[in-house]
Order: C-alpha cells, then sequence, then structure tokens
DNA sequence: TTATATATTTGCAATGATTACAAAAATGAA
DNA sequence: TTCATTTTTGTAATCATTGCAAATATATAA
C-alpha cells in the first residue's frame, strides 16, 4: 500500500504534475480492488474534493492509461473500468452477477503467444467470462 | 471452409432456426478473417439479402455469441467486433494504425490461471495492444 | 511582488454505438 | 385456411464517453 507521498512521486517520474484532483484519482484507483468506473470514482471523491467535475475524471484516467500507470478494462462490453493493481493477473466477470474478480498467473501470459518479433507490446489483458461459483450453484 | 450447408446444421444444432439472414449472417462472420463490426457485416450483406436491419444485425450477432458459436471482442473500447475463428488464439490491436491481428498461442491461455475452481468458463479472450511492426517502423 | 503564459479543471452540449419497442412479415402447427 | 409463434424491421431512445470553450489554477519571467 503506497503512501500519498509516493504516489505523488510516481506521478512526477511520469511526467504527470500531481494537481489535488489527480493525485486524488490516483490514489482511488491504485487503492481499489474494485476495478471502478469513472462514474464511481467521481461518486467517491466528489465529497471529499468539495467539487470535481465527470469531465475531469475521464481525462485524468485516459492520462494514467496513456502513461502506463494504471490500466483499463474493457471485460465489461457496456462500460469501462479501471484496474491500479500492476501485478500480472487476470480478470474474471461473471454473466449472472457481473462481478469482476482477480485471478492469479502462474506465468505471463505473454509467453504463450507467438510471433511477437517486430511488435511492441505496451499492455494485455487476458479476460475470462462465465459463472462465478456462487452464480453457477444457484442454478 | 465450411460449406453453406454445414453452417446451416451448426446453426439447427444450437437450437437456432436457420432464416436467410440468421445463415448470411453467420456465414460471413465465419469465414471472415476482418473481425467485422455489425456496422461491416450489415454493409456487406445488404445487397446481397436485398434488405436486411441493422436491428436484425446486432440481435443475430448477440444470438450467435450467447450460443458460443462466434465470440464477441471488445479489443477495441469504442466498438465491438466478431470473430468467427473457432481455434484458441490471441489478438492484437494496433495503438496507431487500429489493425487487429490473429496471434496462435503455444498453449491454451486458460490452463496459466489459478483458482478456477467451482468456476463455469464459457469463454477466453487474450488482448494485446501496442505498436505493429510497420507502426513502430515509422516513429 | 506583479504580469504573463501555460496547464488544468469545469459544465454542458454533442456524439455515436447499441438497445427498446411495437408493427410488419414470415413461418409452423392444427 | 386459420391461428399462434417466431423473426425481421425502422425508428426513437439510451447512455457512456468526448468535444469544446470558458474559468481557474499554477509556473515563469521580469
Amino acid at each position: 500500500m503506497a503512501t500519498r507521498a509516493e504516489l505523488r512521486e510516481e506521478l512526477i517520474k511520469a511526467g504527470i504534475r500531481p494537481s489535488v484532483q489527480r493525485l486524488a484519482i490516483f490514489e482511488y484507483v491504485r487503492q481499489s480492488c474494485q476495478h471502478p468506473t469513472a462514474e464511481v470514482v467521481y461518486e467517491a471523491l466528489c465529497d471529499e474534493l468539495g467539487s470535481l467535475s465527470l469531465t475531469t475524471v475521464y481525462n485524468t484516467l485516459k492520462l494514467f492509461v496513456d502513461a502506463g500507470l494504471i490500466s483499463m478494462l474493457t471485460i465489461d462490453d457496456t462500460f469501462r473500468c479501471f484496474d491500479g493493481n500492476r501485478c500480472c493477473h487476470a480478470h474474471f466477470r461473471c454473466n449472472n452477477c457481473g462481478k469482476i474478480v482477480d485471478l492469479q498467473m502462474k506465468e505471463d501470459f505473454i509467453s504463450l503467444v507467438e510471433g511477437l518479433d517486430g511488435y511492441k507490446i505496451t499492455d494485455a489483458q487476458l479476460y475470462l467470462k462465465g459463472l462465478c461459483p456462487a452464480c453457477k450453484n444457484k442454478k
């Protein structure tokens, strides 16, 4: 769990000026295990920051994604969500309850992909979908 | 390359009545290596079928995805595209030119995921993003 | 400090892919 | 044929996301 000062340093190192809004958004996404959407980030930080614009949240999240500081997940095709967990992991989305969970990997999945000579890879996501144990038992 | 009769049988086996529209859409997505969007499928088949509704294309593609006959890709976060290739493979999307290409796998990537006991997996997608060789050289 | 340029935030309007809906057409059963 | 069911269609609505221009904050220079 990084401190606020460490997160600030990380932004600066990435060439991003740590404004109040940016630092709050960065901290929120990095600490969350919930894969929040832009809307969720906005709702969560509105009070804390006094005021905040949804546009700022969208712009800032995009800034972080482009800088490689967080990832954007498109596992749900109706909205994007964001992930501050920097360890290599896969995601599972339950088709019934919609929950998105992290799954550990035995090894980095990029090593299994063939024919990547000449490519520059900046992002990799492994998405699994189906039924989570709870929903599977209900049916 | 499956014949039209084989594709028809596959629909019936999946419990889907092979209407003219459905068979044409199924054939198009299965034969294409281009990961078409609903709009692309619609444009391609409008003439062939005389008339066609974009709503039908959307509904039909969803029907096929739910039946496990084709996959939906969300590698590009601004639109969905569809993939009729049933072999296990990964996808790469170039951040510069937008091209989506298939990549072979040394082995099925699901085997690398831990903690799947109790889950029912119905879909798995591995997405890589970055620069393709051509775009990488240009920069 | 003050003035000026630059970067950031904000609110609202616009965008566009996708879906809801209800009518029309096609198909199957009796 | 008649009736019920399934499928298709066109249009309107939805809603997550973006464009844009004004307002605000921050950094730099003098």
